[in-house]
DNA sequence: CAAAAATTGTTATGTTCTATTGCTATTCTG
DNA sequence: CAGAATAGCAATAGAACATAACAATTTTTG
């Protein structure tokens, strides 16, 4: 049960950040789900809750997603009574939080912040300052 | 056309990550489909040639891949004649590159050095160094 | 202002990746 | 040797994500 005799792969940096990256969403994605949250649900809370009134198109903008699964999304939000919906004119929704929304918002928040600060402290102390800006830099730009 | 007011979340780790990996792999993705790999293939690809005689389920170990997802991906390289498998013993089947793989795989290194490099680049210099240790550290250990 | 262009929300659908289950044959281990 | 573990495989299910098209409604601009 040995590892391989050589792997050049953690050498690479792409390499390292998608098995950084699914390694860690999978450890998120339990804890969320033990609240019956995925973490794209509780990105969109967290967006919804700093910038009330905020539209799905926005939202899908920011989140990086299709405007066309925003909607199963919104949807199922919609029904578990976490946010609700008002129309800001003819063809835009406004999304805010509702009470129950804030509740499991404040949840999730509790987890993620735990869930973060593991994750940071699992970083060598020398390296962790700088995780979070250079990963920042590797997409904050041209979208 | 503008982004949200208020966007905690690249501030979180655990989103920076997330998206700093899907933004770079499909950037990836792209320029290996210019050859007809998948970075899986690539990776694969990079492990058989660095250990010859390999087992797909060392392999699915290393990559993190259950055995069963391997069978397709390894049939793919064989038929695309990249790999070649001789038997070891009665089960276990050995894992080798061909001429042909050897002459993709050289394609594939020289579009992966260049994408590894231009993705460094993005990083800004005190926070280069830092971000392949930052990141193995996440996830080599509890595999 | 009127025509053209862009935006919003939506439906329907397809693709791709990954996990699960179960099976047979073989090898390893106590 | 018997039981446990391993290798390879098939079939299938589910989740995540992309595409295309559409109607209704703004927004832009000539």
């Amino acid at each position: 049960m040995v590892a391989l005799m050589h792997d050049p792969l953690p050498n690479y940096p792409g390499y390292a950040l998608r098995r950084a990256a699914t390694a860690t969403m999978a450890e998120l994605a339990t804890r969320l789900a033990d609240i019956g949250l995925r973490q794209v649900d509780a990105s969109t809370l967290i967006l919804i809750s700093a910038n009330p009134g905020v539209t799905g198109s926005a939202l899908a903008r920011s989140l990086d997603i299709r405007r066309a699964n925003m909607v199963p999304l919104l949807k199922g939000l919609e029904d578990a009574g976490l946010i609700e919906r008002v129309p800001i004119d003819g063809k835009s929704l406004g999304l805010n939080m509702t009470e129950l929304g804030l509740q499991k918002l404040a949840e999730a928040q509790i987890r993620i912040e735990t869930f973060e600060k593991e994750l940071l402290a699992r970083v060598p102390e020398e390296h962790r300052a700088h995780l979070v800006p250079a990963l920042n830099a590797l997409w904050q730009m041209d979208s």
